[in-house]
DNA sequence: TTGACACGAAACTAAATGGTTTCGTATAAT
DNA sequence: ATTATACGAAACCATTTAGTTTCGTGTCAA
């Protein structure tokens, strides 16, 4: 009775770069899978397959229509890709950093203990 | 003589559980192999594989120091990331696109074509 | 009511992925 | 000089992934 237990996550779901074309596509307007199919190169069986995964994901949403489904982009979940990436912003955004690590850390030391940190996820 | 035709790509890096822990791990400093492996249930060799697909696409630089290779994060590229997500912020962040989806497409929509527009890549 | 269309399910396949163990080699320590 | 450490390369394996083709079923059109 907890989460469903999803088996894709949005991480792995923009991964594939026909699932982020397919994103793109929906975001203009909800379309049925023919229509979407013809956009590809590959089976209208496969991009369905990919339309699976991006709904496992929560990325798009389906709706049936006669005997048409129709999909549309849901971008919401991205944003627990965006909490993830403001994590590392600073990486970049603070050219400071550089230096930082030199005092911090210098090539010489010897017998350097590496901190054991508890290492918390910063996802969801 | 024109980009490295890199294997892997900055989502593909990301999408693995255990690479975005990497990333973490080595936000703070910079780590030998055998201390970043001692962070995590498998294998050093294994743990390996993954830096490597990571500094494939240079989220990750290697250093050598005497008999180790040390690892540090290089956030930089997850800009191409950021610059992707930008797209899809409006989506989200205008709530008003209900509304616009509402007007723009009608439910009885008989004989609507759908554009064929020539989808192109928002990336990179 | 007969046929065409839209779609998902299923079975199958090749290749990629994520892991293992074993081994060779370079460097450091004794 | 010998031994121990740090690491990558290689070979191997199970599972997942991304695609295919075939088939069944529901819905719309003639």
């Amino acid at each position: 009775m907890g989460i469903p237990a999803q088996k894709h996550d949005v991480f792995q779901a923009i991964a594939d770069p026909t699932r982020r074309h397919l994103l793109q596509l929906l975001g203009d307007q909800e379309m049925p899978v023919t229509v979407i199919s013809s956009h590809f190169p590959m089976s209208r069986t496969a991009v369905s397959k990919h339309l699976r995964i991006l709904a496992e994901a929560g990325l798009v949403k389906e709706r049936k229509v006669g005997r048409e489904t129709r999909y549309r982009l849901e971008a919401e979940p991205l944003m627990e890709l965006k909490r993830w990436l403001s994590y590392y912003e600073r990486y970049w955004e603070n050219k400071l950093n550089v230096l930082k690590r030199f005092v911090e850390q210098d090539d010489n030391t010897e017998g350097l203990t590496y901190s054991r940190l508890e290492v918390v996820e910063p996802e969801k």
